[in-house]
DNA sequence: ACGGGAATTTGGATCGATCCAAAACATAAG
DNA sequence: CTTATGTTTTGGATCGATCCAAATTCCCGT
């Protein structure tokens, strides 16, 4: 019965005879005993940590995306190593150094705002594989550093958002909401562009409305789609928040979403299925997506070399509800299908 | 430069000459060091990581909870070791077993439905401090097993919010939604009694409804409350989700909650606050949960003997919205209204 | 220049698990 | 009984940081 013994049962080793296996259980069991991964870990110089680092927790769909992660790792024996960072770089940078104490054998960034290649390799060096997610890192110069992205179709998704506005009759279409300096935003508008150019329609520079990517700051504004001349009717949102906010707006100002306006969002999030009128958006299954990530970070893991680096975009569903009536407006139905 | 003299700078101990610091620091800066936490955590027998165990991360509740948590940990050094267990026991032991391995110095635990203090003793042992949130552990039988609980004033919650419905008017209140065998419904509905005994009125069986709590129950189980004789016109509901199914329900019903019936919800989920009416609730504001709790547990993991376990009781305030409107079309008597 | 107390540095031993090469044991064949 | 062969077990060395007691250096007053 020595150490080394005894270490190959913790790890399960066929060497050791069924009876020695049996003894040294049984002795465990009855001390209480607990692994020590720490020390496994500082010989083997491999862990079993993975870090998750989010921008905005409360969020609920990052809070999905993480569970999705969770999800996966936990079933392949990794531990998640969570940390978020509020949109704030500093925070992530602090959040970050302290999760590589941890040395985990891969992370997993959905990053603050604007945050730069140069300032996350220099926290976490160039050896532990990275995955980002949701947002591109500003490049401020070649490096050499290199890492996985998955992200979503933002742009094909509002493009699609936006034809289908104009597929049910709409031509006058807005870019409602979000910061122009942030890269989901610059991309989603760049769909809605797409789409109007497509058909021919001239983009206006006052038709791209910039809000704070919140329902309150979304209500406030509301009052700068009707100001335009021509009038709009419908907008394209920058996310679910910001289209909820809108429609708050748009109610308090007289008018009626839906109905004599059209709304549609992205994320789908759960308030979208209730909002006043059901919200139409893009939908993009964070929790499907959070599997995703950890599979992708696993295999990067298991081959850190190999491959090339991996960027996968996932296409966005478009989930069709009340706040998006045709431009004509029809005499009023009652709502059929059920909320998911 | 010995050793000793560099580890010296790394617990930035006040020993060291500021000459050699620099130096020091100057070569970990060329070298890309990194602490390695493991290392110390093994010699020390004191780790920096605290493990938080949620039964379900994508309820935007327990994201928010989570997200307070980490907050408070992140800001004192600490890191969270997250998992989850998605209501299952099972899922739950595994979890705790693994994040056990790293150490922990304290465990924040959001337990699955009907989870047994003896399973958790079983798992994580006597010496870890843990920290139980919202849930009390079933307790089968007498254990000398200690631990700190933070929970939510279910039953007063659920009092004020009959007693709000008493004083506007309403007699023939329902209490609706969830499942009797989980401790928090069972408390929720003690304080639903509470109320309308302490206004002298009889609370009959088949005024407690039982449904998943889940909105697509709630609703599909809406017309169970319009079968009631007398007819009731006000619900105290499990939670908001089973309030938002209701109020759906009972619309498809042809009946108009917060006009013609009164629906009051618990949690204040962000949907609340935009369902169709607006809902009233309970807010638990679970960020502020999450910090308390994180604070707790520190609390306990610096001094793991002396205190005396304790059980705190965090009360819920009422949110009005307009899911309850005053009952308009009562039969006459307005008598002597209870406290507000 | 020298003793002495304070300031600073240092070499082993240690935490718990793993690696590795070698030892002990068992079994079958010659 | 020995050799050969395969099966189990074992003792040191190791990972990186910390602890501790002891050694070294520094600085001051005489």
């Amino acid at each position: 019965m020595s150490r080394s013994t005894v270490s190959l049962v913790l790890r399960g080793s066929p060497l050791v005879h069924a009876n020695t296996r049996q003894q040294v259980e049984a002795e465990m069991r009855r001390q209480g005993y607990v692994y020590n991964r720490a020390a496994a870990t500082l010989r083997q110089r491999v862990s079993t940590a993975v870090a998750l680092v989010i921008n905005d927790l409360s969020n609920p769909f990052f809070a999905d995306f993480a569970a999705g992660v969770d999800e996966v790792l936990g079933a392949k024996g990794y531990v998640t190593l969570l940390g978020s960072s509020n949109e704030s770089r500093t925070k992530q940078r602090q959040v970050l150094g302290s999760l590589m104490e941890h040395n985990p054998v891969g992370i997993i960034l959905s990053p603050a705002e604007t945050s730069s290649v140069d300032e996350i390799e220099l926290v976490i060096g160039k050896e532990t594989p990275l995955l980002v997610f949701n947002r591109q890192l500003v490049e401020t110069q070649p490096s050499g550093f290199s890492y996985d992205f998955l992200g979503l179709g933002n742009r094909a998704g509002v493009r699609a958002a936006t034809e289908y506005l104009l597929s049910i009759g709409h031509r006058h279409i807005a870019f409602y909401g979000g910061h122009a300096d942030s890269s989901s935003c610059r991309e989603r508008r760049a769909g809605y562009q797409d789409a109007l150019r497509a058909s021919g329609i001239e983009v206006k520079a006052e038709w791209l409305i910039e809000t704070t990517p919140t329902r309150l700051d979304a209500r406030a504004q509301a009052d700068a789609l009707l100001a335009l001349e021509p009038a709009a009717t419908a907008a394209v949102c920058y996310n679910d928040a910001v289209a909820l906010g809108l429609m708050l707006g748009l109610t308090q100002l007289g008018r009626h979403p839906g109905n004599d306006f059209a709304v549609i969002g992205f994320d789908d999030i759960p308030e979208a299925a209730v909002g006043i009128p059901p919200l139409s958006t893009m939908n993009a299954d964070p929790r499907a997506r959070g599997r995703q990530a950890a599979e992708l970070l696993l295999q990067r893991v298991s081959d850190p070399l190999q491959m090339e680096r991996r960027s996968v975009i996932v296409d966005v569903q478009l989930i069709e509800r009340e706040s998006t009536s045709p431009l004509v407006a029809a005499p009023a139905e009652m709502a059929a299908s059920p909320p998911g």
